[in-house]
DNA sequence: CTTATATGTTACTAATATAGTAGCATTTGT
DNA sequence: ACAAATGCTACTATATTAGTAACATATAAG
């Protein structure tokens, strides 16, 4: 069971790294360099990013990608929906209706309070102060 | 993103009805009678929970499962384990390396904190409550 | 003792999610 | 014109989850 996923993964220490360096953009060939991860994946990663307005790119020679928007203000609860989808971690009470009566299932309240505490963990993280503690 | 896949919540629907039923066995096939899931899927759950030991079996005519312990004493967490594994939210952090410095991982704090809040809430509900709530 | 009915066991297929790659188009500084 | 960067999309591969099938074995009932 995982909770991060590749995609997030790398996401996240792209958006680290790109954001202690403030001043440069950054290409994937730097971050490939940086980390090991191929030079495809990043791009993938990264042009989802681009998408999705946490990042903007600048095209052609010395281009890269910088912060679409200030460090304090992208949490990992906005990579874990990109990339994975809603928290929904009583998925199964729902999907192709398993349980007969959702109303009577014993665990969707527990499941539930798990969910809420999950994502608010989510939520109180940006990556400012993920920098922070590197 | 899935917090109790269908074998789990099979399990725990096929349990509860199975700790309601103490001085009965109870077969697949009135297990397939009351719920929505077929009978194929509930002996294979159904066999797993006893190789586990969290049902005793009696086979033959009239056969079928009983508890093979107090309902006080099976949690969520076991079901999660037999059946999906260990909770390893940080998964990524290991799998096949894809962090090349686990030590400096910014992300893996975070995740291992919410990974004990999930077990711990996962530990702390038995089938008996969830009867109770039923 | 035969039979119906239950689980034991294993192997298999199908569907879905995740991971990873490839290739061409477009932009832009030199 | 060219090199080097992203835009975009389609594709393959792998792993996980879901679901099915078939035969072996045990047991109560007639
Ligand atoms: S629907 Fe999954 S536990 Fe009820
Ligand atoms: S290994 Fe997954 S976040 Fe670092």
């Amino acid at each position: 069971m995982k909770l991060i996923n590749k995609d997030t993964d790398c996401a996240v220490r792209a958006i680290l790294y790109i954001a202690g360096n403030e001043n440069n953009l950054v290409s994937t060939a730097v971050l490939n360099s940086e980390f090991n991860i191929s030079r495809q994946f990043l791009r993938k990663t990264l042009h989802v990013l681009q998408t999705k307005k946490i990042l903007k790119s600048v095209k052609g020679i010395n281009g890269g990608f910088r912060l679409a928007r200030p460090a304090g203000k992208i949490s990992l609860i906005d990579l874990v929906r990109i990339f994975q989808g809603e928290v929904n971690l009583n998925k199964c009470f729902f999907k192709k209706k398993i349980c007969v009566n959702v109303k009577t299932c014993p665990l969707r309240r527990e499941v539930e309070n798990i969910e809420r505490y999950v994502v608010s963990r989510l939520k109180a993280v940006t990556i400012e102060q993920l920098a922070k503690k590197h």
